[in-house]
DNA sequence: CTAAACCCGAGTAATTAACTATAGTTTCAA
DNA sequence: TTGAAACTATAGTTAATTACTCGGGTTTAG
């Protein structure tokens, strides 16, 4: 049970872009360069995010990509969502379109799924952006 | 995110155990049939379960699996670790053994994936194997 | 006009998932 | 004592997914 590194690595690109939110946006290299990660492979989380509404882009020199809205506003479920899908832990009780099985009606182990997913969500929807860079100063400031 | 069929059909296939749970083992083949699960691919799941020490067998004629401990003292974490590996959204906050990148100290998202991985294993140790049995029957109940 | 930057679509190697198959061993019961 | 039911072990296979990689565009500040 793992999700995959477009979940992973587009988190950390996206709370890099709310480090640096402001009035300028910041190219994609640097996010790159600052949190590791492959530009090419990049790229197309930015994309699937860009079109999700999560990011805005500026093209041309000085362009670059910046959150739509203010890190408050932008929770890791919005993220994980666009880039891994809805939540899931098994296909029939996805949140959004589950394939039911035929079993549906009867199926003894569907109890366990849900309390899963909404367990999930739960947690991804109850944290910003915002929270995440708050606790990280919190965390260098009392590493000093 | 998705739990593999590993997890999916093994839970199902304890359950099915747990409902019959008593002095004489229950073939696999019947458990697969009433599961609507391929008979190979769960020899497999059974396997695994016997040499965690979940479930036992006994060979012959009138053999069959049946539950190690009784259905109370099973929990649905126990089956999913064994067939899905330790809970770990992401490798770097794996519950055993986690292969720490070099950023650990100051990555930011780990927060994140400790708080998710902490839910899940929450809910999957919350529950036994009875306690599904009961919810199932009472639905049953509640149905007729 | 040129270089920095985003945009788009395709390709690809490696891994994993989900079975499928086959040959063997144990045990009961007729 | 033998045949069939049932577990045991291991290997093969196919399809999908993952995690990139690449090449060629378009936009725009300076």
């Amino acid at each position: 049970m793992r999700f995959s590194t477009k979940g992973h690595y587009g988190l950390k690109a996206m709370l890099d872009l709310a480090q640096h939110y402001g009035a300028v946006p910041v190219p994609l290299k640097s996010v790159a360069q600052r949190q590791r990660l492959s530009g090419y492979y990049l790229e197309q989380l930015f994309t699937m995010l860009r079109k999700a509404g999560l990011i805005k882009s500026v093209r041309g020199v000085q362009g670059g990509y910046m959150l739509a809205r203010p890190p408050e506003e932008i929770k890791v479920g919005d993220v994980i969502r666009v880039l891994e899908g809805p939540v899931a832990p098994v296909e029939c009780v996805n949140e959004v379109e589950p394939k039911e099985c035929d079993q549906a009606d009867y199926c003894i182990t569907r109890i366990v799924w849900v309390k899963l997913r909404d367990s999930i969500a739960g947690v991804l929807d109850s944290i910003s952006l915002a929270d995440i860079c708050r606790g990280a100063q919190k965390n260098q400031q009392s590493q000093e």
